[in-house]
RNA sequence: GGGGGAGUGGCGGAAUGGUAGACGCGCAUGCCUUAGGAGCAUGUGGCUGCGGCCGUGCGGGUUCGAAUCCCGCCUCCCCCACCA
């Protein structure tokens, strides 16, 4: 064992014996336990309020190495901001609602709720032995009916607001299970379990009206969050600012007198010479000419038949055919041709593009293909007239372009926007790529969305007194084709809430998303059965101030989250903006096979537990790298972080009255390093460079052992040495920190403790090292008192061997001096 | 195609204008040991004529001084992407 043979026998410990990890955390657990040491208590005003949240996991069926490496910093954080003074909320819970319960319920043929609670209770050992801070009392679960019911609550408080609606909507189909699955379960364009092409389909779905938020969430002057992530949020928002403008179509006679496109580039209109539908754009059928019925018809069917990466691959090739019809271009009168084609997206802009060949890449590769003409009307700098070799993007001076001629291209945008809306034959519009939040599910494992169809009064919203809607848990589960729940008559018949006359429940079920959008609120009050949380607390101590989690969830669960904040500030539920003030990403561990998830390399952190202990596992994954990067996952080196661990025990159970204090130099070495420290840990953790705190923390071991052998300092500066590295230690490695500080007397916990102080003027020490430079390369040290002035470590400078031996017989042109540090003499 | 990040010893990484390689792994030598895949100590970028020289993906530049700032390239990773 680490009984540091290179101290006297008569320094050695008296007080202490070896480090027994396997002894030590679980009996400090339950020292914790019965204290209740981190139980949240909201009523406390006294210190300023710090909620800290790392993102809820799926029990997925074991706690993994990746989820040591996310949860370890955010307790690590919790714990530090206690000991700065703050009170403090670290929960956590499980995020139980979804696909996979089904899938391993249809593969082994147990029930989904069984399922997710054995893994709950599986994982809730497995986080006991992490021994994080977590004030489980608040702990909340998704899929119990008390969770969902708000849930329910908040779909129904939407519908009053006008912030849910049901709409017809294309959602992904797979042939072969014959159901529906969410977005998640589309990989690369396939079904995720049977691997059978997913195709589109059209059903009636519930929506929330996210869009709604579209423009206030670009703004995120607010928060605190990583530029990546912002800039994720920004992309998918992906606001565009154009112009909707209509080709008439009304020699055909139909109910709709005009086709709308949709452009960011209306000063190329008059280079239009064709106009593409989408494949599924609803006037498809109808603009078909007889002579063209067969072809334009198997050419829909085909798209439908295509998957989403066929769909939207930039490298394939582009295709279309001609509808027959012909719409007219409002500006110049022409009449262009009408084709389908699927490079055209149903759900973006219009689902019809006015085609521009010379200034649009795709419509340029389509014209060529199809022997479409291309005009030019936005010429680049020196074009006289001849036929370009590719589409021109770039701004140019408007020609062939009539009344707009010669004018640029910018400004071009602006006369011919004025004159379409003048004209009424279009309007100036801002288009985004976020769409409304689908939530219908066609899935058990889900909260049921809480309508009754009544064939006299349509969709009506269940009452809220008759929350929650309970999912069934004798619904078979196996995949029939249906949904599981239309099978269940008990719960798919009620009576109609409005005129009592007999209905059918909706069988669909929520997105999860909608667990998570508002999960963090829940924590506030999670046992109260008469709000979805206590608007006092929740004034106090909303928002949340510190959330850590994945990159993975950069954009879904953090833009809905966001979006249902602001839904909730609307309908009075809350009196701010944003969810999450900051936000920190963590990276994520890797093996040589990818990433480490709950599907793929579930490396088991218990067997490193058992044999190294949880603190030296957690400074482990702290010390791999800065915490926002991640990287490879590999064990070698868990050795060094468990011998300075030993070391770090060493150094605490040693009895500090063999010391004599007789070595003022040491002493004040010591008290340097000490505020150093101090100094340096506060200013890591508080930016989660948790690998550098630990480095810094090694360092400070390290010196701590000098002092000892040395052996001239006094009991008094150790005792205050120890007490501060284990308040620093504290929030890296808890138990060892915990039981070191109880060993040496000191009152329980330490992880109740106010952090040691640093002072700036205790960071010098008497003398220092100045680095001599001839010429920008050094040359040689000198030791000078610390107060000296630049005179005196000129003299000393210029007097050093090395200096001397680069300036003899040369100019010396200039010297610099950079205080405490170097010294450089210019020569020449 | 768009966006974000990264390139430093044998390895993980540190240093954001001031001694490049902190801290650790690994390795070497020594001690201890019946033994050790344990522990402890010392050393450890390369070359060297022991004066130094070279060295942070590549090429230039700014500066007394550049991993760090500027210009031009190369490579890798991640996310988004036929967004009209």
């Amino acid at each position: 064992m680490a009984l540091a043979s290179n101290i006297p026998p008569e320094r050695s410990h008296q007080l202490g014996d070896r480090y027994d990890h396997a002894e030590i955390e679980p009996r400090i657990r339950e020292l914790w336990d019965d204290a209740n040491i981190y139980r949240w208590n909201p009523d406390d005003t006294n210190r300023p309020k710090w909620f800290v949240q790392s993102m809820f996991p799926y029990p997925s069926g074991d706690l993994h190495i990746g989820h040591w490496f996310a949860f370890s910093g955010g307790d690590a954080a919790a714990r530090f901001k206690r000991m700065e003074g703050y009170n403090v909320l670290h929960p956590q819970g499980f995020d139980a609602f979804g696909l996979p319960a089904e899938n391993a319920a249809i593969r082994g043929n147990v029930h989904p709720k069984l399922w997710t609670y054995d893994n709950i209770a599986n994982m809730r050992n497995q986080f006991e032995l992490m021994g994080n801070s977590y004030d489980w009392s608040r702990q909340i679960i998704t899929c119990a009916p008390k969770y969902y019911k708000w849930n329910q609550y908040f779909f129904l408080k939407f519908l009053d607001h006008g912030l849910a609606y049901r709409s017809d909507g294309a959602v992904n189909w797979c042939p072969e299970d014959q159901t529906t699955l969410a977005n998640e379960q589309v990989k690369d364009g396939k079904c995720e379990r049977c691997e059978t092409v997913v195709v589109k389909r059209n059903m009636p779905q519930w929506y929330f009206a996210i869009t709604k938020y579209a423009d206030e969430m670009l703004d995120m002057s607010g928060i605190d969050w990583p530029d990546k992530v912002i800039v994720s949020q920004e992309n998918w928002i992906g606001r565009s600012e154009g112009v909707n403008i209509r080709f008439d179509i009304s020699e055909y006679a139909l109910d709709t007198k005009s086709i709308a496109t949709f452009t960011t580039r209306i000063d190329t209109i008059f280079g239009v010479t064709f106009v593409v539908l989408a494949p599924e754009h609803p006037l498809v059928a109808e603009l078909t000419q007889p002579d063209f019925k067969a072809t334009v018809e198997e050419y829909v069917a085909a798209a439908a038949r295509e998957t989403e990466i066929e769909r939207t691959s930039t490298v394939r090739e582009k295709t279309g055919v001609p509808t027959g019809s012909y719409c007219v271009n409002p500006l110049n009168r022409e009449r262009v041709p009408l084709l389908v084609g699927d490079y055209v997206l149903a759900t973006y802009g219009t689902g019809a593009v006015m085609g521009v060949p010379a200034h649009d890449e795709r419509d340029f590769e389509f014209a060529k293909k199809y022997d479409l003409p291309i005009r030019v009307v936005v010429a680049p700098e020196g074009w006289n007239g001849q036929e370009i070799e590719a589409a021109y993007i770039a701004p140019g001076i408007q020609v062939n372009s009539g009344e707009f001629n010669d004018l640029p291209s910018e400004q071009g945008k602006e006369a011919i926007a004025d004159a379409i809306e003048n004209n009424r034959w279009g309007e100036r519009i801002v288009t985004y790529h976020l769409r409304d939040w689908l939530i219908s599910r066609q899935r058990y494992w889900g909260t049921p969305i809480p309508i009754i169809y009544c064939d006299d009064c349509g969709a009506v919203p269940v009452p809220y007194e008759e929350l929650p809607v309970e999912l069934p848990s004798d619904a078979k589960f196996q995949p029939s084709g249906r949904s599981p729940l239309i099978e269940h008559t008990e719960f798919l018949n009620a009576p109609c809430p409005s005129c009592g006359a007999p209905g059918e429940r909706e069988t669909d079920t929520m997105d999860t998303f909608m667990d998570s959008s508002w999960y963090h609120m829940r924590y506030l009050s999670p046992e109260d059965d008469s709000v979805p949380f206590d608007p006092e607390i929740a004034a106090n101590w909303g928002p949340v101030d510190q959330y850590t989690g994945g990159m993975e969830h950069a954009v879904m669960h953090l833009l809905y989250a966001r979006f249902f904040n602001r839904a909730m500030r609307d309908m009075g539920y809350v009196d701010f903006s944003e969810p999450y003030l900051h936000l920190f990403s963590h990276g994520t561990l890797t093996t040589e096979t990818g990433k480490i998830s709950k599907r793929s390399n579930p490396l088991a952190p218990d067997p490193l537990v058992q044999e190294y202990g949880a603190d030296t596992l957690r400074c482990y994954l702290m010390f791999l790298g800065p915490w926002d990067r991640g990287g490879a996952w590999t064990e070698s080196g868990i050795n060094g972080i468990r011998r300075w661990l030993h070391r770090v025990w060493d150094i605490g159970t040693r009895n500090a009255n063999e010391l004599s204090g007789e070595d003022q130099t040491a002493e004040s070495e010591l008290d340097v390093a000490s505020h150093t420290l101090t100094k340096r840990i506060i200013e890591d953790m508080r930016a989660y460079k948790y690998n550098t705190a630990i480095a810094a923390l090694m360092t400070y071991a390290n010196q701590m052992n000098d002092a000892w052998e040395n052996g001239g300092i006094t009991p008094e500066l150790w005792r205050s040495s120890v007490q501060r590295l284990l308040l620093h230690l504290a929030p890296l490695a808890p138990h060892i920190a915990e039981e070191l500080w109880l060993r040496n007397g000191w009152d329980f916990s330490v992880h109740q403790q106010m952090l040691p102080k640093w002072d700036e003027a205790k960071l010098t020490v008497d003398t220092i090292k100045i680095v001599v430079q001839v010429n920008g390369r050094v040359r040689d040290t000198i030791n000078v008192p610390s107060n000296a002035s630049e005179k005196e470590v000129a003299a000393a400078a210029l007097a050093s061997p090395g200096a001397i031996r680069h300036t003899e017989g040369k100019q010396i042109r200039r010297e610099i001096y950079v205080p405490g540090r170097l010294f450089n003499i210019v020569v020449g």
